[in-house]
DNA sequence: CTGAAAGCGCTTACAG
DNA sequence: CTGAAAGCGCTTACAG
């Protein structure tokens, strides 16, 4: 009886067709239950589990969503951003919740995409996460979609297909941003970050930011914007630059967090202190921000919001049901790096 | 034509069986080479992708891996450690490379394993990461050991079975952090983190510690122990009760970086200068050592390496081939909790 | 080098 | 409520 039971194993034992034992295992109403206790009990003691590849093939689906992680391959390869890595957490999560497994895969964006994870059966559609610059990944975008692959991604707008992302109102959080540095007193402001088609999230934050600015009379041309991609070094780069400028502000919104720690480390080496003479406001609310010096504050995605909805969403796609919310509002989280906090305030 | 095409579809294309099609596609060499072409091409054009389900069913083997990550239950389920957050990107990393898929999945101590894994045929072999009370745990790895499953695990060690862990070389974590700490004239120590047989990587990362103590005639006894489970609050409350007791330490050495960050900031809360006053060394160097304030000295588990070898160590025990080098050297990283490096260094 | 055939372990109409 | 049978799409001896 070594080499796993099979549920003819079960059957023999239990007296019953092969059939009868299917139908137990899946608790079929069809089935007496007395039969069903019994076979329930052998399979147990046999330690009898469903083979799920010959139920997958049988059944044409396979119980398995895959995450497709993109990393910008701009960035050190062992450097996962951390605003990823807890949106695959809450992902696993909300997966194991709906008896789903998961299937994880970093990838290139300039790789052949390995999107067969639908077609040869392993998943029953996919989560993409990431995407580098966003021009070269709509063209993919489109491939899945002209393959009719069931998916949904964050962040990316997918031209005519709302449904299909899951993202947060960044315009939103942009103008959070912005009108709590006004509240502040705040009066020369940056952006750091990318802000183009390139990167449309970023774009938008800086967006909603300039528009918050704009009520009080700051139009975008006063308010300097310099590239960056998200991570501290690219930060730290475009901070010295922008003070090299001549520039002098007196409040700095980052497109992530990532870059926000990296500008706190430019200001405090030239000599600012933040908050007093710069304060800065992030974006994401990564586990790193409130350990940063000062702690910052910053735009928090719901992350385990967005996880659950990514995973609720594919699965209404998979099973051809209408799509429920796909906009996470964003909230403000105030710490030290801002100046509305008083020092003398713990942690 | 639609709805997957089958390696029927391309034999009857072809002109060929379909057992030539199945042989052409895995690139057997007993298949003519002009034929094989013709079917490659017919494959494309087809959009065709092996079907998974099928061909493992047939082979009896998935290809794919599955990653347990077991959660201390005692912590915010949003909040996952940040070095098994690590690990993961370097065990999935590590399996694309070698073309296995990734299961990834969280459990509960508590709950009955999913360790079915194996026997739903889902995944070829298992990788543990993390444990909570290593005493629970061991009782479930003598299962896993019974039911002849394949695995490996991280940290804990297999009684009789040290083919199945992969580890640091703890001990000499906590030498390399007491010897450091040593040479930087320090002599009032404490460790905190728990010690016991039920977290068995800090108690031996303890026990290095006092061991590089005790050859300067520092005794255990003369150095306090405090409980704390691997949390920022933990170290926090940990490092208050120390202080309560009236103990003046001036070098304070986490078994976690996580630990250590709490560490500092209850020290900081009551006053104390780190490093001036006290001194604090972690174990881990999770991405948020470097961001800390003041950055934090730590004693670096290679991540990378260590995903690389649980999953090839786990492969290898799959195909029975003996086991690689299971043990890695861990490394300290001076920054500036320690003392060690000036202060107006920069960063 | 190629084909006919068996079979991996299930699920699910169909029939009773 | 139960059983006999077909079939999901492959891989791989076996025979030629």
């Amino acid at each position: 009886m070594k080499g796993k039971a099979t549920s003819f194993d079960i059957a023999y034992q239990a007296g019953v067709s092969q059939s009868t034992v299917s139908r137990a295992l899946r608790d079929s109403p069809a089935v007496n239950q007395e039969t069903k206790d019994r076979i329930f009990a052998i399979a147990k003691q046999l330690n009898y589990k469903v083979d799920k590849n010959a139920s997958n093939l049988r059944k044409q689906r396979s119980g398995t969503l895959a995450l497709l992680l993109f990393e910008d391959p701009t960035v050190d390869e062992s450097q996962i951003n951390p605003f990823f890595l807890a949106m695959l957490g809450s992902i696993t999560r909300a997966c194991t919740k709906r008896g789903h497994d998961l299937l994880i895969s970093f990838q290139q964006l300039s790789n052949d995409w390995h999107a067969d994870y639908e077609d040869s059966k392993k998943a029953d559609g996919i989560i993409l996460l990431g995407y580098g610059d966003y021009v070269d990944y709509e063209e993919k975008l489109n491939q899945l979609l002209a393959q009719e692959t069931h998916f949904v991604c964050w962040g990316a707008r997918v031209e005519g297909h709302p449904e299909f992302t899951i993202r947060s109102n960044n315009q939103q959080g942009g103008r959070l941003a912005g009108e709590h540095l006004l509240s502040l007193g705040r009066s020369r402001f940056a952006f750091i970050g990318n802000a183009s088609e390139h990167s449309p999230e970023f774009f938008e934050r800086y967006q909603g930011f300039v528009q918050a600015l704009s009520t009080q009379g700051i139009k975008p041309a006063q308010v300097p914007q310099l590239e960056a991609i998200s991570t501290e070094q690219a930060g730290f780069d475009a901070t010295l630059q922008l003070l090299a400028s001549g520039y002098k502000p007196d409040a700095i919104f980052a497109a992530s967090d990532l870059i926000a720690i990296g500008v706190m480390r430019a200001l405090q080496q030239q000599g600012f202190h933040v908050p007093s003479d710069v304060a800065v406001v992030g974006f994401d609310d990564i586990p790193v921000a409130s350990f940063s010096s000062p702690a910052l504050t910053t735009i928090q995605q719901n992350t385990t919001l967005a996880g659950e909805m990514l995973v609720v969403n594919l699965l209404r796609l998979i099973h051809r049901e209408g799509i429920a919310q796909t906009e996470i509002e964003p909230k403000i989280i105030v710490r030290r790096s801002c100046g509305a906090v008083l020092p003398t305030a713990s942690f």
